[in-house]
Formats: structure tokens, sequence, C-alpha cells
DNA sequence: ATGTGC
């Protein structure tokens, strides 16, 4: 299906108003990318999204958008808090998939003999693979319904990380308004024993070196530097997200239906943000939303642990602080300056990347006068980004960007291309070291899978919604 | 993404 497209300049098109959408669309994309997108249901998602009520400005696509559930994975879109809507579609599955990055002193000349040693200790100490767990951590329901709405405040009092950890996370780890009562004993039952691992598919635990720096005034302030190790962590809130998520979707297509709302595609479904279903949503999804902070909070202290270990140094040493925690499937009320109204509106960023200008007061403190830290993972053989937001995406994204590189092939296909083809011994060669619970997994995350991400963050800079800090580029990699 | 497929 072809959809009608008007360039506005070299990074952005219109998908103009008509039928039954509000608004228009607007994508992020070159005009290669374009070429690609047109074969692609992406776009006909954007459009979808335009129909639905309340919607505030465009419905918007980023520059690694692809096909998702109801909403395209890379799309952002804000609503009404009176006339708008709230949907499970345009958060996703995994709710609260984000990146955190981890700086370290080390010099990559210092790690590398103990590369392969430290991969072990890390696939060791953090759980992957589906239906992973630790065996020393399983909550009992009532520590549970706490990491629910306490996210990772809970994790740092229960002794994993430093209290200073929570001050570079978005909302500080913990999304208010969570309410246990609204989440299934299913799902509760589904997390009790997942909080802590990585899970499967795209999420990776990676030691990364920084391999070239894009401004020099943010990386100083985000305590970055050419040659220096880090680390990125990848991962969601595993089953219970998906089970709130799953819950919810029904819910949602009842409340549609009993709102009179008209959907172009029935997993749009979705509930007024002044409803009792909308209001129950989201209270459930910022429990899912606090699950993730902490999962993310409980590796990152495993990850700090299996450095001191392996490297024989101490904290002080390693100074392993948190540089940033994003958020890339949630759905948050945010104050935005639109049509020269300030407005109350909930933003959906599904595979998107919150991207807050210098002097927004929800930049930590540190990093205020750079703009917010920004993570774009790529694929596990090229690189990764580290941005910062700008005015530029809070004028016409609802401060969003990207969130990575976006599929160019689908698992299957991905698949079959990595056969007969040592992935690990190939990118071993390459000097990048693989520990996976599945070899499938690793066939289905094949670089070539990928966008070149460098391609993706390009777009985003010249668009001017963010702008490039540093290029990643990955030592060890730890997977599903 | 997901105790991965109705």
């Amino acid at each position: 299906m072809s959809v009608k497209v008007e360039q506005i300049d070299a990074c952005r098109w219109r998908l103009p108003r008509e039928g039954a959408m509000r608004t228009d669309g607007l994508v992020f994309a070159s005009r290669q990318m374009m070429a690609f997108l047109q074969q692609e249901q992406a776009l006909e998602q954007v459009r979808n999204v335009a129909t639905l009520p309340g919607i505030v400005g465009p419905s918007i696509g980023m520059p690694d958008i692809h096909w998702g559930y109801g909403f395209p994975i890379g799309g952002v879109a804000a609503f009404d808090a009176d006339e708008g809507v709230v949907s499970p579609g345009g958060v996703g599955y995994d709710i609260n998939c984000g990146v955190r990055l981890l700086r370290t002193d080390l010099e990559v000349s210092e790690v590398r003999p103990h590369l392969k040693q430290l991969a072990d200790a890390l696939y060791r100490n953090v759980p992957s693979g589906v239906g992973s767990h630790r065996k020393d951590l399983k909550l009992s329901v009532e520590q549970e319904r706490k990491v629910l709405v306490r996210g990772a405040r809970w994790a740092v009092e229960q002794g994993f990380g430093r209290p200073e950890d929570l001050e570079h996370i978005e909302e500080q780890g913990t999304i208010a308004g969570a309410d246990p009562e609204l989440v299934s004993d299913r799902a509760l039952e589904r997390g009790r024993n997942q909080l802590g691992t990585l899970g499967s598919g795209n999420h990776f635990l990676e030691v990364d070196l920084v391999e070239e720096i894009g401004d020099e005034q943010a990386a100083a302030a985000l305590g970055l530097f050419s040659g220096q190790v880090v680390v990125t962590i990848h991962t969601g809130s595993r089953g219970f997200g998906y089970q709130v998520c799953d819950d919810y979707l029904r819910t949602m297509l009842h409340a549609a239906r009993k709102y009179g709302i008209e959907l172009p595609d029935r997993q749009l479904c979705c509930a007024p943000l002044s409803s009792p279903e909308g209001k129950q949503y989201l209270a459930a999804m910022a429990c899912a939303a606090n699950f993730a902070f902490t999962n993310r909070q409980l590796i990152t202290a495993w990850v700090r642990e299996s450095f001191e270990q392996v490297l024989g140094k101490g904290p002080a040493e390693l100074r392993m602080s948190l540089i940033y925690d994003v958020c890339h499937n949630i759905a948050k009320w945010e104050t935005h300056q639109f049509e020269g109204k300030k407005r109350r509106l909930c933003v959906h960023r599904k595979g998107a990347t919150r991207a807050f200008p210098p002097g927004h007061p929800d930049t930590p403190a540190a990093y205020r006068h750079v703009g917010q830290p920004v993570l774009i993972p790529g694929d596990m053989g090229r690189y990764s980004y580290v941005l910062v937001g700008t005015q530029g995406a809070f004028e016409e994204t609802f401060g969003s960007t990207c969130h990575g590189a976006g599929r160019v092939l689908s698992r299957h296909a991905a698949k079959k291309q990595a056969r007969g083809h040592n992935v690990e011994a190939e990118l071993a060669a390459q000097g990048i070291h693989i520990r996976a619970a599945s070899r499938a997994t690793v066939a289905e995350e094949i670089p070539e899978a990928y966008k070149d991400v460098m391609e993706v963050v390009g777009v985003v800079q010249q668009a001017g919604i963010g702008k490039i800090v540093a290029r990643l580029k990955p030592l060890a990699v730890i997977k599903g």
C-alpha cells in the first residue's frame, strides 16, 4: 500500500491530513530511508494514529520507524488532557523498555586483557534469556508491590546501587501514580522472579569503548572521554510489563466501544485520558515502568560487582557512576508550549526517546547547560550513540527523538541470512565478545538486521532534534 | 518485546 507523502526538506516528510485523520503525519527520514519506508506498513500506522481523538500536533515518525502493534515503533503522539486518549499500543508491550549508560574511569587498554573474563562474569551475574531468573532473588508479592510503587528507589534502599544514581534516571526512577491494585495477579506472578533479568530479543548488556567524541563540552559534562570504557544496559519490564499491556488491551477494546471511539485498526484501542479506564491504564503502566527502572537498577549493581571482581579495583578507583537512564516505551504527562499556549499533554513515546533541551528543569542539574542525555543503541557489531536533547526537539517533537537503529530484516529473514555463519566467531575476530543464552537470538540480532544507526542519528542531528555527543563501539555483549 | 505460534 502506497501512502501519500510530501517532502518538506532534506529530512522531513508530511503525510497530509485526509479522510479520518485529524492532523498531518510528520516523518523524519532521508530520501533513501523514505524510499525504504514506502514499502513498509509503518507509514500507514502514522496515518492511523492521526485519527485518534484529541491528538495535538502531528503524528510523528522518527527515522528508525518500523511496523509495530497498532502504533509504529519510532512514533510520538501527544494528546490533550480533556479531549485526548491513552492507548497501550502507543506505549508498547515492553513498558518502559529503556537504556542506561554507566561510565568508568578505565581506559580500554586496561580492560582488554580481562575482557573475556569480564564478559563471563557479567553473563554469570546478570540472568539473560527467555524465562531467566536469579535463584537468590525471588520477591514476595508484598515486596513486589513496593517495587511497583517506589521503582529504582526501592532497589537503592535495599542496597542495590547508590542514592546519587536516582538523580540520573528519568523521573528519578519513580513514575508517580502507580497503583498495584490495578495490576492482575497473573502480572504479579510473572514479575515476581523476573526482576533483575535482561530478557531476550534486542535486549543486551554491553561493555563499550568511547570511540569518538562529537561535542567536547557535552562529553565533559557527562563524564565521557575518548578511549574510555563504558557500560550500556538495554532492557525493560519483562513478563510483568507484557502482562499489564495484554490485560489492558482487553480493557481498552471495550472502552473504545463504550466511548464511541472509531478505530481504523483495533490495535489502536484506547480510552479517554479523563475516563476511569484511561486513568487505570496509566496507574498500571506506572507500575510496569517502575518495575523496569528497578530491573535496570539491580543489573547496575551486579555490573559494578562484576567489574570490581574481575579488575580487582574498588568503587573509588572505577568511578562507575550512572550517566543517565532513559525510557523509550512510555506515556507521560508533560507540559509543552503548543501554538503559543502552555498545555498539559500525555506524550506517547513508543520506540522514541525523550530529548529535553538545555535549561529544562527536568534535566539533571549536572547536565542542565548541555541538555538531557539521550542513549541510542545501534547493533552489536557497529556502534551506539550518546546524544543530548535540543530546543529543536522541544519545539517540534514534544521533546523527543529516535531510540535506535530500527530493523531492516525481520527476525525470520535475519535468521535465514545468518545460516552457515558462526556469528560469535566472526564478531570475536573483530574484537567483540558475545555471551548469549540462545544462538537463535544472536542470529536474529546480526548487525545486518539493523539500519546503520549512524544514518539514523545523522538525520536526527540534521533535523535539529538531537545533538551527537559520542559514538560507542561494543567490546563485549551479553544477550538473551 | 513475550513462560515467542489459536
